[in-house]
DNA sequence: ACCTGAACACCGTTCAAGT
DNA sequence: ACCTGAACACCGTTCAAGT
């Protein structure tokens, strides 16, 4: 709340370190993103890092945080659009990291935390998807699988880099007609 | 053809040496199986697996074309069953190598032998896939995307650890069903 | 041709020390 | 509390040398 000259400081920097992070992972990959590096390109000594993260795993989640949210945040705008323009409206938006949804799957045996991570995010997309399918009259023992298929569908067009557009397109409107069909 | 004693033994020792591989990515995963331990199981040197293998990427594709080769040889078996059906024959085929989709597509970027080889895989799976759809009555124009959602669906259960029976066979059924209604 | 012991370059991470 | 230089343990891979 009431925060001194030293809190905006160093919340300031760890800003600075998870935009050098994110900068990295998305344009190298988590795997070829060093620690020094990212270290580097914030302007702190490599082994600093370990003073605002407990490992490349917390800043890796930090990221994807980060990420998220703003995904969140535009969501509100995509929202009143038929099921497959916001399915491809959700691809577009994460076509600039289309590494990172293997990272996290690469990372869930090694690290506890993305395993965490990973479980709350897919618990929260399939209720969005859920709750957007019953509005529009999936029945409800089908909304949870179709959930599922829905959020495969997504993860597997960015892992394969997702395919032209007009592939996208008639995998969205295949998808959506069969799995909502009631619009 | 006609192959000596020396022949046979070096394509005994290769062969131990994937096998030794094998049970290391199946056990512990590919980041976590150190090439030293694999050699120790394989009882040679470290360096001398590079004498068989260009890389740890291309011992990965050894134990791929494996796997693959064997799941192949069992499929007759399996092909004349319905639809959903050979999806969860499929699943279980691999449950015991839950975390090899993730690596591979988590190799992709850095290994050009890996990428060849899963663009391989998956035009060879969709190839297949599509033939079974075409059996089943669904038009043609529709096999190509409902081949890659099947493909998604799959590699999603896999690497998400496939939750338990009950629900794999809600989504088998409910994806089958839309998918190739005719059966 | 086949195999090895020893080294190399690089990585994430830790430690002891400074302010 | 915050930051650092130097080191550590480990990794895939390479090299020079042996048979």
């Amino acid at each position: 709340m009431a925060r001194n000259r030293r809190d905006t400081d160093t919340t300031q920097k760890r800003e600075e370190i998870v935009a050098a992070a994110r900068n990295s992972f998305l344009a190298d990959g988590y795997e070829a993103s060093g620690m020094a590096r990212i270290a580097a390109e914030a302007g702190v000594a490599p082994n600093t890092l370990y003073w605002y993260f407990e490992d490349k795993d917390a800043l890796l989640i930090a990221v994807l945080d980060e990420l998220v949210g703003e995904a969140l945040a535009e969501y509100a705008d995509a929202q009143s659009r038929p099921l497959d323009a916001q399915l491809l409206w959700l691809l577009g938006k994460f076509d600039a990291a289309p590494g990172l949804v293997t990272t996290v799957h690469a990372r869930l045996p090694l690290s506890p935390a993305v395993h965490a991570w990973h479980e709350r995010f897919h618990q929260a997309v399939e209720a969005l998807v859920s709750a957007e399918l019953a509005l529009r009259g999936v029945p409800e023992h089908e909304r949870a699988p179709a959930a599922r298929i829905a959020m495969f569908v997504v993860e597997g067009l960015l892992s394969h880099h997702a395919g032209d557009p007009s592939e996208r397109a008639a995998i969205a409107a295949l998808l959506t007609s069969r799995i909502a069909p009631l619009r």
